[in-house]
DNA sequence: TGTAATTATTGCGAGATGCGCATATATTGC
DNA sequence: GCAATATATGCGCATCTCGCAATAATTACA
């Protein structure tokens, strides 16, 4: 804890007058109260004042000056460091801090889950350096849990995650609804339909994300709730795995539609899967009651406008 | 040169708050407006306002509060050490400085000619040390010209130097009048007179310092009026050397009073050298239109209250 | 030597600032 | 829903601080 004091002078209560030791850094550096002034862009006058407040207040001349010029005492000549390092941590530190403001400048962390850091984090992050090119993003990649559990608890300001039970206390909003597609390479023989249903598939050659994953749990969950379930299938960590496995025609995955854009690997085909359609959907979290950083609410911002609420994959 | 800026706000200028900044700190560290304000002495009204202020200025919230409980932003968190910091730095620097003034604390230099810093000066330190034990008192020991330059230059507040040209921009109050006296064994013939003029002494076997001190310089000057000069005698370059060769015997000399005390050397006597009596004067020398450090102040009423003008070695 | 130029200080009035008191408002806990 | 707790706001007053104008002191130059 700082030590706190209350200093008084003839009776008075006097603040700690960071005027005057700037003044005073700046008479000392300039050598003239004119033109200290002048840089200050206040009077000369008010300059004498400020002076002759501080020294007043410690109770000690800094400054020897007739009218013709000024000069350190021995006392001066020791604080002038100390004055000078004050003045400049203190310059800089509001200057940074008014530079978050005007600029939105400064760093932030964003919790995001692995499959939307890999699809569309990339592009976010680049648009969002075009307009700030220093502020840099600490990426925390973590589960859908982990994520909201971040952004809960300050580690994060932003979330990227997925819909799940509801947190009082944050806020989240949907960006995308992101469904279940169903992935193959083209010599599979639902490689050519407009769409695949549940049933169509066997269970025999399934890929699917394990079932600690916030996706598969979610997937579970929908089908449960119609009677589905997926036993035989094989079960993968990452998604970007089982897309490799569909790749070396291991079998076929279900997975996140966002996971994979059209294109990415040749010979593999996304479709879409239904009856039912189960999607989960793609939202932004931050805290309530907590005031985001402009740079962090710059992003957010961005993310906002790219996904209008509703939108799809 | 430290970078200024006028910083606005809705047209208005405002200066840097170090109040605002200070009471961020006590509230973050406190964790509540009401304990902050009790430190700091003033309202929660005026606790409140001086964020509000502080965040006005900078344009960004520092903390995010409910009226159940208080919540650094995360630009409140990033910024917390920096302020904790200016504000340890800036309590500190005050705080010594008051110090300085209150309890003159404080170091200072004095400069000295190696005569006085071996006679004197060794009880004034220990009387100073008394009532400001932590003070440090740097010793510059000169030849009386250099001393003066010292304290010209201010490399030295204080000199304490032998008197000769005046210099416009040094004060000098004399301390004490140090007359030149004859020095020599109690075998010697003369050891038994009450004193002793210069036509006494034989050349031959006299012991004087070089002509590169002040003393030296100034004796010749005065006997040189008085058509008397000393032709046969050796040279030494210290006070203490041509003691030492009393002692054994080598010869006498002549020598300021203040160099010997009576006892100091058994065997050695101290005679009074009369027609013309020759005194040089010990000054304590200043700087005109300086300001003494507090340290330094006390130190000089020490000695000239140890000294009253006039008095006698 | 005197006069102009330069530089810091002081008197004064006006506006801005900051404070405390009383009161309002919001959240938590029972 | 009510009491308790904690921050915010309306308001008036005292003080501070500024700028302008005038003063004082020192240097430079004629």
């Amino acid at each position: 804890m700082v030590s706190r004091e209350r200093l008084t002078k003839g009776g008075k209560q006097m603040k700690i007058d960071f005027d005057g030791i700037q003044a005073f850094v700046v008479i000392a550096e300039l050598g003239g109260f004119n033109k200290a002034a002048e840089q200050l862009h206040i009077t000369q006058t008010a300059l004498t004042r400020r002076v002759q407040k501080l020294e007043s207040y410690l109770g000690l001349k800094l400054l020897d000056r007739t009218t013709r010029y000024v000069e350190l005492t021995s006392v001066g000549r020791e604080f002038l460091p100390q004055a000078r390092a004050i003045v400049a941590e203190m310059t800089a530190a509001v200057g940074r801090l008014k530079d978050m403001s005007k600029y939105a400048r400064g760093n932030f962390t964003l919790a995001c889950v692995p499959t939307m850091a890999a699809q569309i984090l990339p592009t976010l992050m680049r648009e969002y350096a075009k307009d700030h090119p220093n502020n840099r993003i600490r990426l925390l990649d973590a589960t859908s849990y982990e994520v909201r559990d971040a952004v809960l608890n300050s580690q994060a300001e932003l979330g990227i995650g997925i819909l799940g039970e509801q947190r009082p206390d944050l806020t989240e909003v949907p960006l995308f609804d992101d469904p279940l597609m169903f992935f193959c390479r083209d010599s599979n023989p639902l490689s050519e339909m407009k769409s695949v249903t549940w049933s169509d598939m066997s269970d025999a050659d399934l890929i699917v994300v394990s079932n600690l994953t916030a996706t598969r749990a979610f997937m579970d969950y929908q089908l449960a709730k119609r009677g589905i379930s997926l036993s035989g299938a094989y079960e993968v960590q990452h998604h970007a795995t089982a897309i490799s496995l569909v790749a070396a025609g291991v079998g076929c995955a279900i997975l996140p539609a966002s996971t994979f854009q059209e294109g990415d690997r040749p010979g593999v085909r996304r479709i879409p899967l239904v009856s039912p359609v189960v999607k989960r959907k793609v939202i932004l979290i931050t805290r309530k009651n907590s005031t985001l950083s402009p740079a962090a609410e710059a992003f957010h911002d961005l993310v906002k406008k790219t996904y209008p609420t509703g939108a799809r994959a």
